[in-house]
DNA sequence: GTCTATAAAGGGATAGAC
DNA sequence: GTCTATCCCTTTATAGAC
């Protein structure tokens, strides 16, 4: 997907990576650009030098936040599909040691507008993609297949951080871990 | 699961139905008391005679949201599980013909005091619970096999109403029908 | 039990100094 | 490009009349 993951010692970077973390662990609607703008060190004023609205930062903010996801699963994950599920259905990712904006933001799309939804749409096919690519046994992947695993990850998680029954949410986790495998 | 369909004539049941339909099609952050009590015909200082806080309301919603779905459901089902996966991860349950709060509201549940949180993990134990009672075979299902199940459907619904890209949402739907059927 | 009126707080967006 | 100050609107929650 290109990205790399130096982060450019910008205030516009220092804002969209802020943004990501805290919307992603907190949700769109409760985090202010007052939040965001002193997570990255500036003030509210300057925050409409770099965007036109906060929902034009959101957009940007779920691609960081993938971007930051997908490398905090790769690295840990020797690039194997297995591991990789195995760190994403994890109850780490649950308790918001990584945040993956498909999971964490799922419902919170639909309201948006959409620059917001086609943004989050890519992402999801980068992430169906990425399922193809990483896929072992080097014979193609059923397109069905990849996508039956995906919203077993994606919806896995959602639902796992919902959920406030710790041993529930091991035995959900688990389920889906068997599912993807399978 | 012991709901009814018949809505009792009080106020207070007019403001949880509203509140059931409005929070699961709009979001819980997006919908102020005002809208909940003008769609009950009432004005929002009557509101405080019912609940003690709009997160109180938000739990009631949620048990009421998933009795109106299920009814929804199993009415059009014929009582056999492959209807109600049919029904379930269907364009219309996405379009909001009718409304599961465990897929319209999944990301939103995170933030919620425990209460909320706890009336959401209910819900979910009592539609995992009706897979298993609904699952034809008359033989006991898997646990895991009914969560990955669970997942599919809810995740599947969740993940459709955020991506604005219809044609791949068919998709999308369809690998979540083929998935919860295998 | 429902109404109008209002308190009190928060937040998106803008203006203008530096 | 960042700052402080402010406008303006929305929202939750409360007070008090009927």
């Amino acid at each position: 997907m290109g990205w790399t993951i130096e982060q450019k010692n910008t205030s516009r970077e220092k804002i969209i990576s802020s943004a990501a973390e805290l919307f992603t662990k907190q949700g769109f609607d409760n985090v202010a650009i007052n939040d965001v703008m002193k997570h990255a060190g500036l003030t509210r004023g300057a925050f409409y030098n770099h965007f036109t609205s906060k929902s034009e930062l959101y957009a940007e903010a779920i691609v960081s936040a993938a971007h930051l996801a997908k490398a905090h699963t790769i690295e840990r994950s020797g690039f194997k599909l297995a591991d990789i599920i195995e760190i994403y259905l994890s109850d780490k990712h649950r308790q918001g040691e990584f945040s993956c904006p498909l999971a964490f933001l799922t419902t919170d799309i639909h309201q948006r507008d959409n620059n917001v939804r086609s943004t989050y749409t890519r992402v999801l096919k980068g992430f169906i993609d990425n399922i193809h690519e990483f896929n072992e046994h080097g014979m193609a992947l059923n397109e069905n297949e990849a996508i039956k695993k995906a919203v077993l990850m994606i919806g896995g998680i959602a639902i796992a951080r919902a959920i406030n029954d710790d041993e529930f949410s091991e035995r959900l986790l688990n389920a889906c871990r068997e599912g993807v495998n399978a």
